[in-house]
DNA sequence: AATTCTAAAATGAATGTTCATTCTTTTTAG
DNA sequence: CTAAAAAGAATGAACATTCATTTTAGAATT
């Protein structure tokens, strides 16, 4: 197995993404993903032990520059709805600037195809946001319910929003994206 | 291709919904779908022209079912907030209820696989809560912004809310469901 | 500096399997 | 007896993976 760092690896991973955003899982063959990244089909098993294993690492790959964009110039001594709105809005802009990325996250967090295990460790990234919440309840700023309930409707509804952007049903430009955040600030603000 | 209501068409659809649900669209060929519903591969070609007719129709079923429940009770002479909550109650116990379909709803809508034909197909029968989205907006209890916001906000927080219990993170009983409650409706109330 | 050598890297062509779909035959029911 | 329904076996294509071989880059030797 080579080392994580190839311009070969970086070219697999990508062109895997690339095939399963267009075509699903189901139309990514190793041969197509081969000749898109321009390599022999042969060579990804020097990189990669097989396709879950190609997956499952381009899925952690596209979890971690995510969760890094996620917390760009947040610090834990912001007050909490600065700090929420930030991370936020970090989030909406890298799935607006990464389509790609991120709808292959959102087919990711549906599929029975990621192996449970890899999905834990995504998991783990995203605790400085239930750290925020926990203090802004803590300041009952913030609703004293369950972390999912928050990340439901605060976070999630913006994979709704991206993916009907992608299919072109509503555009996603920044005055919607302010009265999007409002919503989401409403549903768990005290 | 055979009548729309015969018992091994509804077998093989069945069949179909729970090997997608349990191993993903790329685990349940022909094959097994036959076997587990009974009868021989061939004669899934007697009700079906092909896999992909199979799992469009598996998801325009689906979706009819899912909104015929939304709606249960449902009618457009009730107050505006009233009629909000029986229609996502009623999407919330349908979804604790039939786990499978509704997890296999939540895939198609990340997936590339349905045809946006089929798609847009489906989208009509939610017209209902759009209307009364919009009754709300006159009657100024709702928000006036675009009902893709609403919809995130409001609704599709039970996508993830559902997938984390069927992944058993999180227990959606109905208490935590009052709760998840009242952070939709304030996200969308004025 | 030119040549030789070597191990890693990469390849194209097999391999064996799985799959959707079809063909031919048999079963069923009226 | 017949036409519809169903079946099992067959077909051919697509696929993940492996194999045997070639290419490459750079170190070692002249």
């Amino acid at each position: 197995m080579r080392t994580k760092s190839s311009q070969k690896r970086e070219a697999l991973l990508e062109a895997t993404l690339n095939l399963v955003n267009n075509n699903g899982f189901h139309a990514a063959p190793m041969s197509k993903i081969a000749k898109l990244a321009g390599v022999s089909p042969a060579t990804i098993y020097l990189y990669f032990k097989s396709k879950q294993d190609l997956i499952n690492q381009l899925y952690i790959n596209s979890k971690i520059a995510f969760t890094e964009e996620a917390f760009v110039n947040y610090h834990e001594s912001m007050p909490v709805k600065k700090g929420f709105e930030l991370i936020w809005f970090n989030i909406a802009n890298y799935k607006i600037k990464q389509t790609c990325a991120s709808s292959f996250l959102a087919q990711c967090e549906t599929t029975p195809m990621i192996d449970s295990k890899i999905r834990e460790e995504a998991l783990e990234y995203f605790k400085p946001l239930l750290q925020l919440w926990e203090r802004g309840q803590q300041e009952e700023i913030i609703k004293p319910i369950a972390s999912h309930i928050l990340y439901a409707n605060a976070i999630y509804p913006l994979t709704f929003l991206l993916s009907s952007h992608k299919r072109g049903d509503f555009i996603l430009d920044q005055e919607q994206l302010k009265i999007a955040f409002k919503a989401a600030w409403d549903s768990i603000k005290l």
